[in-house]
DNA sequence: TATTATAAATGGTCTGACCATTCCGAAAGT
DNA sequence: ACTTTCGGAATGGTCAGACCATTTATAATA
């Protein structure tokens, strides 16, 4: 630690700082789980202030590098990198742009058929177990009637994530998490009721993992997009009547 | 997990500054342009300290929602949202070995598909136009042999994101202008530079443009695909002699 | 009129203090 | 011994106030 840093200078000396500790992160002298000093400590090492130091504490925070933990033995905490931050970043996009549910639905309907092509080839026993535990959950929730909407929404988001996480794509994932979160935000106003529709969809996705389970990748593919289809043509219809 | 539970950790007051900014700003109070107070101001409006404040506003320009100036008539600006976060948050991914160049290309080639698919039910006459100008300036660049070739990969990169354009879906939009820039930053070292491979890669480009004026999607996409897939496994073969 | 100096506004940095949370060990009780 | 309780120390979070650096507008000057 003697040698990491040197003494910061650039125009913003926060941004001369967080480049620094960054550069540390990617070039692996700091690896995940290492700690960085305490504040008091660090802004000795790069001869600035706390208050300097902290902002570039936060950028990094928000750049997903470092995790910041309170108390004795707390810190800043280097950070696995995920794609959350893509997944929010997107977000942002597509909340500021006003993308509409059309774009998510005719982007949705191809990648989730590309999604389950790829995970049927990659599909492991542990999936299938976990697949079905998810399937069973969601079916508990259906049986709750209305009360379980929400919990079968969930439940229903989880099993398509858990569709991207078996292709191991990191792309796929983080693309995932910010279309589900989406579609659920939409969810909240057109948010469908009839035990008919959860029941369809529940048997979509049960079909869905019946097809890769049997290794038919095209079968499980034009069910998947089907399904997304339908649900898209519903959540439109809905949105129309709404706007009536 | 993210759309279910928020950090309890409401105690951080700066996180709440950001939250109160953004929402702002998404909900359309503030819009592209505005200027936020100045600090000395805005600390009073929210009663907090400078400091606090100020490392709400590092968070909010890292999130790339607002752009700050110096000096007198400076300040908080907001900022049109673009996928440079998303650009840049993915590159953090792949600088950190979370994303490798198979994600990248399994990914690619599957979404190039789509969206040749997508442009070609939707292509206009001024698009057609377009495209072969678009070619007509990849040709000129490959006339001009070994010199041409940074301009031949641009020339390249804009047919491609011009396909995206046309589907008019902003999704498909940002996303292939990040990928396309990771891309070319990723492989700047291991780009082609050979003649017969941007000749081939260019007739490629003329089929599927060709195919999309004949109104056959099918064809056009698979040859784009294959496009795609020629291309990483090229870059594929270039890495690992590169590492060897 | 053009140039230059001055002042004011605003972000950037620094200092030093105090608060809040967490953890660990010492003291107290059993 | 063992457990419980409590206090102190380490550490991040917040605050107030000062001064510096940059930029722009305006007034003074050639």
């Amino acid at each position: 630690m003697t040698q990491l840093f040197r003494a910061a200078k650039q125009n913003r000396i926060f941004q001369d700082v967080v480049e620094q500790i960054q550069e540390a992160i990617i070039d692996g002298q700091l690896k995940v789980g290492d700690r960085l000093p305490a504040e008091r400590e660090l802004k000795e090492m790069l001869q600035t202030s706390r208050s300097t130091l902290r902002e570039a504490l936060r950028v990094l925070e928000q750049k997903g590098l470092i995790e910041i933990k309170l108390g004795t033995g707390g810190g800043a905490v280097i950070k696995t990198v995920t794609s959350d931050l893509v997944a929010e970043s997107l977000d942002l996009l597509i909340r500021s742009n006003q993308v509409s549910l059309e774009h998510i639905a005719e982007f949705r309907e191809r990648v989730e058929g590309d999604v389950v092509l790829l995970a049927t080839a990659r599909l492991k026993k542990s999936d299938i177990d976990a697949l079905e535990k998810l399937l069973d959950n969601a079916r508990r929730c259906l049986a709750r009637g209305a009360e379980g909407v929400p919990d079968f929404l969930s439940a229903d988001q989880r099993i398509h994530q858990y569709f991207a996480k078996i292709t191991g794509n990191p792309i796929y994932i983080s693309l995932f998490k910010t279309m589900h979160n989406n579609i659920r935000r939409y969810f909240d106003e057109l948010l469908f009721k009839e035990e008919s529709q959860m029941k369809e969809n529940l048997q979509d996705l049960e079909s869905v993992v019946a097809a890769m389970t049997k290794g038919d990748a095209d079968s499980a593919s034009t069910i998947a997009r089907n399904h997304v289809r339908r649900f898209n043509e519903y959540m439109q219809i809905r949105e129309r009547e709404k706007d009536s």
